[in-house]
RNA sequence: GCGCCCGUAGCUCAGUUGGAUAGAGCGGCUGGCUUCGAACCAGUAGGCCGGGAGUUCGAAUCUCUCCGGGCGCACCA
């Protein structure tokens, strides 16, 4: 509600200046300082002050007096020494609230037939060991994003790329197959047993330092990947054994936290359907690449550094995409992929269902064989947001200069990076964790999370430690309640922590993962919030229970009454914060940062603690008072809810 | 060496395309539960926004420069 309006008074106050005073030029509007302001501030006169040679506050005289009266707005001040100070009118604006006019949907919205595609592809752990907590920021921004875009109406495709013959899995299978010897049926029996992802866990790390200490055995790695590549033999098994068992760890530690995906495409059917051998002939009839003669990638196929860098900073440092041995790097097969997404490449992968989620929404996988199941349409995104770590910008960068290259240059503008910093480990964590750290890194602000390492915190390890931690706040306050319902209540509680302890932050801050913090459930929490939801429904539950019924707000609340009630400046200030949803969306999805509306949703919930301290409610004797303060109550529990339920955050039945 | 990111209260971080007196949480101190449940609220202390120069009516925000920290710059992904 609030961003409409306030989209309404720029456009007037444009078009005004437009036709009255010939100067084109958008229209800022900010928060005033002081609330006791206004409702809405504009500093358009400072702007004009150079070009129209007056003062700003004769300008903003002259404007306000040229705009004349705006419906839904009471008053218009000049303030300083020209700003332009609006203020509401606050009956009418309460009673089109009331009305459900709040410019939000209540969830995401089912776009419109032939809307175009945006295509946001997050998550993308190698399926070769459990998820960690970078991982999880990873999933939770992208997902976040996902929930963003769709309440406003986009129409959005959600894919995890599975990198399913790449080195990782490789080096696992040469841990099984080499260090411990096991045939793909050993392999098999593990899958079956708990936690396979944890037993990976370990031996990629046990495997990597085997490489580090026998360096010879690369030569494994080497065999491995062509056996896999190849795709026969018992190496070749056991690599699609763990790559698919992983996968379904990966879904299931994600699903915990309400994160789900529409496609599963996989690097080996871009392979097996010879995704790259099209792309490649497109790059070379574009001349996108060419083959090196000479120098230190003689007999590679390279990308010319001017490509993907400033013309003012090329130099020789091309990139291969194909190697001497013709073997085609990752980044080409990503050029293949991102190419695929767009519809540009001329070729589609064939669609098996993959997992049906408990409410029957499927995930479907790439294969390359034709199904005779019907596969929704998947691909041809018009933008393509890749959620991916800032350490790779730079491979980023190479892919979309491939695109521009091949002369997609409004693809290449639609390919977004959407990039985050990593997140690191706190000294006090690794400690913690009983990690012992070289006297350099002791040093150090933080500690680079490790996959080879073995150093990191495991996503359902968190999990399971929040649970805990908040199933004995909640055993504590509902001692009568079942144990199966506390439990869920404090599933809800430590999911909601978790995503917004990893969206509170912007993404290019580094997190330096800390127990404490994460562990945290007062202050700036996710439960917090919640807690302000809980006890929004809580006193409407109360008024039932004391034999009274929802009034029927329409009936009983007319603008004029809402006017009188709104005359009270805290009430007003209040409101004014709870209608803001639209606002606060709105910025995020343009900024691209879903900690915007992550903060939002704690002023909001900051904003209600606060009017239930104020104002008693149920106790209340002035009967039109009560009323309002009931709309009040019911309306900032379904912002809450809607702002919440963006974040992808539940609300518990208590707390 | 080149590129990207960061530097704001004791700690962890926000700061909406440059705007009015720079904000929040945690921690500290003082108060508030027989009320709609205190996972809460109110109050208080705490700042040369890393340093310097510039652009502007106006700079935490833009430019340059220096200092400090992090991450990239493979025929790995």
């Amino acid at each position: 509600m609030f961003h409409s309006l306030e989209t309404r008074i720029q456009a007037i106050f444009r078009a005004c200046l437009a036709e009255k005073f010939g100067v084109q030029t958008d229209i800022a509007i900010e928060q005033p300082k002081q609330s006791s302001f206004g409702d809405l501030a504009l500093p358009v006169a400072f702007q004009l002050a150079k070009n129209l040679r007056q003062a700003p506050r004769k300008i903003a005289t002259d404007l306000v007096e040229a705009v004349g009266t705006i419906p839904g707005v009471a008053a218009m001040e000049i303030a300083g020494n020209g700003y332009i100070n609006v203020r509401f009118d606050r009956g009418t604006y309460a009673a089109s609230l009331l009305r459900g006019d709040t410019g939000i949907a209540a969830g995401p919205i089912e776009p419109k037939t032939g809307e175009s595609k945006t295509i946001v592809e997050h998550t993308n752990i190698n399926p070769n060991k459990a998820a960690h907590i970078g991982h999880l920021r990873n999933a939770v921004l992208g997902d976040t994003f996902v929930r963003m875009l769709r309440t406003a109406g986009r129409n959005v495709e959600i894919q995890n790329y599975i990198d399913n013959t790449g080195v990782q899995v490789a080096d696992v299978v040469v841990g099984f197959h080499f260090l411990e010897n096991k045939t793909p049926s050993d392999v098999a029996a593990l899958i079956a047993q708990e936690r396979f992802d944890y037993t990976c866990w370990d031996l990629y790390a046990r495997t990597s330092q085997y490489y580090k200490d026998h360096p010879e055995s690369l030569a494994w790695r080497a065999q491995t990947l062509h056996e896999v590549e190849a795709g026969h033999g018992a190496l070749a098994k056991m690599a699609h054994l763990v790559a698919d068992a992983i996968v379904v760890c990966h879904l299931a530690t994600m699903l915990r936290l309400g994160i789900r995906y529409d496609v599963l495409p996989r690097e080996s059917e871009i392979l097996h359907l010879k995704f790259w051998a099209n792309c490649f002939e497109l790059l070379k009839e574009r001349k996108a690449i060419y083959f090196e003669e000479e120098g230190k990638n003689k007999g590679c196929w390279v990308m010319p550094s001017s490509a993907f860098r400033g013309a003012d900073e090329a130099n020789e440092d091309s990139k291969v995409i194909v190697r001497s041995n013709g073997t085609v790097t990752y980044v080409g097969k990503d050029i293949a992929y991102q190419l695929w997404k767009f519809g540009l490449l001329g070729k589609d992968f064939f669609y098996k269902p993959h997992t049906a989620y408990p409410d029957g929404q499927m995930v479907w996988v790439s294969t390359a064989t034709p199904q005779t199941e019907l596969a929704p349409s998947f691909g041809k995104g018009e933008t393509v947001y890749n959620v991916i770590d800032t350490r790779q910008s730079y491979l980023q960068d190479v892919v979309v200069a491939g695109l521009r290259a091949l002369g997609f240059d409004k693809q290449a503008e639609q390919s977004i990076h959407f990039s985050y910093e990593m997140v690191a480990l706190s000294p006090r964590c690794c400690a913690d964790l009983g990690i012992e750290l070289s006297e350099e890194d002791a040093k150090r602000p933080y500690v680079e999370v490790s996959g080879r390492k073995g150093l990191g915190v495991k996503a359902d390890d968190l999990m399971d430690k929040l649970i805990e931690s908040a199933f004995g706040e909640v055993a504590s306050r509902h001692a009568e309640d079942s144990p199966e319902t506390q439990r869920a209540v404090a599933t809800e509680i430590a999911m909601g922590a978790l995503r917004y302890f990893l969206l509170k932050f912007t993404r290019t801050t580094v997190i330096a993962f800390d127990f404490q913090e994460a562990l945290s459930f007062e202050g700036e929490t996710g439960p917090y919030v919640q807690y302000a939801t809980v006890r929004a429904r809580n006193i409407l539950k109360k008024l039932q229970d004391r034999g009274e019924s929802i009034p029927d707000f329409a009936a009983e609340l007319s603008a004029e009454a809402m006017a009188r009630q709104l005359l009270d400046e805290e009430a007003w200030q209040m409101l004014l914060v709870a209608s803001k949803v639209d606002s606060a969306l709105d910025r995020a999805i343009s900024t691209g940062e879903p900690a915007q509306l992550a903060k939002y949703a704690f002023q909001l919930a900051q904003t209600f603690s606060n009017f239930y301290h104020v104002f008693p409610i149920l106790s209340e004797p002035d009967r039109e008072k009560k009323v309002f303060l009931l709309w009040m109550t019911t309306f900032f529990a379904k912002q809450l809810e809607r702002t919440l339920g963006i974040l992808g955050i539940t609300v518990p039945v208590y707390m």
